[in-house]
DNA sequence: CCCGCTGATGACAGTGACTGCCGTCACCGA
DNA sequence: TCGGTGACGGCAGTCACTGTCATCAGCGGG
């Protein structure tokens, strides 16, 4: 603390750079280590140099703070349904798209998601953020798949489907013990949902 | 609410009853007319004559107050998964758990349903926290089908995708213009699913 | 008929999440 | 050299809650 002081003032640099990934660091752990609501937006901007104002400046509440690739996310599920074939069937678009997601879950980024999540599944205001941010996913997805032409309900439903396919591969990728690659376990997850939907009238 | 007070005199009793249903037929027509955020928790309070404090003594907070009968429909849900006969399969206990939870949602309902959705969707909180009873209507769905003898991921699975279809023939029931039945309008999201999942590999 | 208990409420202070507004100042380009 | 700009600090204010204590009608027991 006193070193990054005494740096500031020989560079004669005003404020420390990257404020935004400097806040998002400080805040998981902090929020891992005293829990989210033991730990106050002040508490989180003090301990990276900064007051409570800004970290409002950078995110419109104490949770989005934990929430910032979803943008990417979002890029990323909708490009893969606009570049899949002219004539996939709607498993298959899906399909696709799921295995384009998970390359943004590399086995490396297991540890960290896992640690994400739990901070997440202890606090209910998190969970009520992270499903908001998944159901407006499944919004995106549903206006791609209305763009190539589906109609409604389907779109809506296998936007749905697809995400929700997503997130029990995800919450069982993160699981303990589980091994395999995000990719595989999609995969077996669909093939369990198309096995469970097929089986009768 | 001068009548209200001289009533409360003369027959001395102490307070209204039914503290809680005023509470939040207030609260629904408050956010009605001037917006969820625009109404603090002791307008709605003063507007039936209790104090903010009570308020919060029957609601965990200003969104709660909502959602009521939550427990209700996840009672409907757990019920009608458990009566579903000994061997029957995911699809059938999936769609007689939906004929059951459709009774629930009578056509005498629809404009009050409306109405409550109209606030719901012109507000991210309280989008949010309908999420979070909807994935906790599914986690309790899933208990109760791996109570049946369903393995993971398929219990999870079926429950999700359930709620789902639920969702998308809950948005298509109070959607305007639309007229049929609760129960119609779930059996064809579900015949559109099973079309969309069991199309190819 | 008085008496203590209970339950629903009021009153009040306090914390923390945000918001609006204004001031500051190094940096940067004309 | 100078005015604009961007990133930040400071401060006051609102509102969502929370903890705590006081109040008092009703109610059953003595």
């Amino acid at each position: 603390m006193a070193v990054a002081v005494i740096t500031r003032m020989v560079t004669m640099v005003r404020w420390e750079p990257g404020a935004r990934e400097r806040l998002q660091a400080a805040a998981l752990d902090l929020y891992a280590a005293r829990g989210f609501e033991q730990t106050t937006a002040a508490d989180i901007a003090e301990s990276v140099g900064l007051t409570e104002r800004t970290f409002f400046r950078y995110f419109a509440d104490k949770r989005e703070v934990l929430f910032d690739g979803q943008d990417h996310l979002q890029r990323v599920f909708v490009d893969a349904v606009a570049a899949a074939p002219e004539g996939a069937s709607a498993v298959q678009t899906v399909g696709l798209t799921l295995r384009a997601a998970a390359t943004l879950f590399p086995d490396g980024r297991r540890s960290h998601s896992r640690l994400r999540q739990t901070i997440i599944t202890a606090n209910p205001g998190l969970q009520e953020r992270e499903l908001l941010k998944l159901a407006r996913l499944s919004h995106a997805v549903a206006d791609a798949l209305r763009l190539r032409g589906m109609a409604e309900p389907q779109a809506t439903l296998a936007a749905e489907t697809g995400v929700t396919v997503f997130g029990v591969a995800f919450r069982q990728w993160i699981s303990v013990g589980e091994e395999r690659s995000f990719a595989d376990i999609e995969d077996e997850v669909l093939r369990e949902l198309q096995a469970l939907t097929a089986a009768d009238a």
